[in-house]
DNA sequence: TTGACATGGTGCGATATCGAACCATATAGT
DNA sequence: ACTATATGGTTCGATATCGCACCATGTCAA
């Protein structure tokens, strides 16, 4: 049985979730150039570890957000040259969304710009605390996903 | 010693984290009335949990937020009739925020409907799980908070 | 083939977020 | 008391998020 009280700590368990977010993306935007935010380094960094010319909608769901968000976003990194779409050869309606070398050094730059800060954090949390934690966060996280769709 | 390999798992974890916010968000954001978004909520929880009374300015800084963006949910609290906004009777240049019956009822309401998916997690993360995550995250959230200030 | 429906993407309008500038009041230093 | 500076809040403009409507292309079934 869980009574009130535990379901208490699970908005706790949410609360403490939803300000680490916060926090983390804003040491992350204190490193991006002027004008980009999370979302833009998160596109980028995803088409760099998972693959690039994907398309639009495939970025869309991958990050649950709406497409007319990803379309925005996307134009935002195009307009400064960090990525180029270009028509999708198997499907005329599709395009697919490249890195450019732009992007890559963009890219690149803010990692090793939040290295120190990486550090800092793996100081004091160190690996044993993460072995802990992660599988915890990505079981729950399937879960939702799960209620999501269900 | 930390090596890269590391630091990507720390990347992993905020990832992991930026994950599971948006998808709570987007469950409580289903229960909420038409034109309220979590942010609405999130105040008012925290008017409830804590006390209400306090100035528009201590809920921006609880909420890590700037104080403009603030003013603008408390705009949209008042204008449904969910807060009060009074002057604030020891600084003739601030305000204070009260709860008012209808915010209240929405909030319990909203509770209410959010108990089912919280029991559904809290079933499947037992609170011996909890137990093990929850003050992890908020070591986590402190380091943040004082890297942050610092 | 051809129609009916599905899917990828964009345009637009409403609301949200946030920094800069601003006003009013408070506080401190002299 | 008087001025300088700090603080609480709003206004305004730029950008972000997102739902709805729309267009173009793709797919499926008769």
């Amino acid at each position: 049985m869980t009574d009130d009280n535990d379901l208490e700590r699970y908005y706790l368990l949410f609360n403490e979730i939803g300000i680490i977010e916060q926090l983390a993306r804003s040491l992350l935007e204190a490193q991006l150039p002027a004008g980009l935010i999370a979302p833009h380094f998160n596109v980028l960094s995803h088409l760099s570890r998972v693959r690039d010319g994907q398309t639009p909608l495939t970025l869309a769901r991958a990050f649950q957000v709406p497409k007319t968000t990803m379309t925005h976003t996307l134009a935002g990194l195009e307009r400064r040259g960090l990525v180029d779409l270009r028509p999708n050869p198997e499907d005329a309606r599709s395009k697919c969304v490249w890195l450019t070398e732009d992007g890559r050094a963009m890219l690149a730059r803010t990692i090793d710009a939040l290295g120190p800060e990486l550090r800092d954090v793996a100081t004091r949390f160190p690996p044993a605390q993460l072995d802990a934690v992660l599988p915890v966060l990505r079981a729950l996280r399937e879960h939702l996903d799960a209620a999501r769709n269900g």
